[in-house]
DNA sequence: AAGGTGACAGTTT
DNA sequence: TAAACTGCCACCT
């Protein structure tokens, strides 16, 4: 019954809900949380999400400047990228091409 | 129990 | 203009 408060357990529902072939950001997810200060809580969730049933796209969720920082936590660097190609999400130099139109916001997706 | 960690972000120099 | 520092807070040892 405690699980619900899980902060990371709040962080995987969001990035759950990210379409494929979107992106969003960690400070994006932790304003929606409410824990906009706690940005780097949502990368350390993320550091958590391996082996998180059901799986957590951690792919889709980068930096604010759409730069894969998480890409060496993926097992191998390039997997991250591989990934969000495979969901047609362009990635040059290891940041997402048109990375704002791609941005995928939880707080107006999600709004209502 | 207490301290250190970190896949960010914003501000300042 | 770019680079560096600080704040932030839940999880881990």
């Amino acid at each position: 019954m405690s699980k619900s408060s899980d902060f990371f357990e709040q962080v995987y529902q969001v990035v759950r809900l990210i379409p494929k072939g979107r992106v969003t950001s960690y400070g994006a997810i932790a304003s929606y949380l409410g824990t906009k200060g706690s940005s780097r809580l949502v990368g350390y969730a993320m550091n958590a999400a391996h082996g998180v049933l059901p799986p957590v796209p951690a792919q889709r969720v980068v930096n604010r400047n759409g730069l894969l920082t998480g890409k060496h936590h993926f097992g191998h660097p390039g997997r991250m990228q591989e990934l969000l190609e495979a969901e047609g999400v362009l990635v040059k130099d290891d940041q997402v091409a048109d990375f704002k139109n791609r941005f995928w916001d939880p707080a107006v997706a999600l709004a209502l």
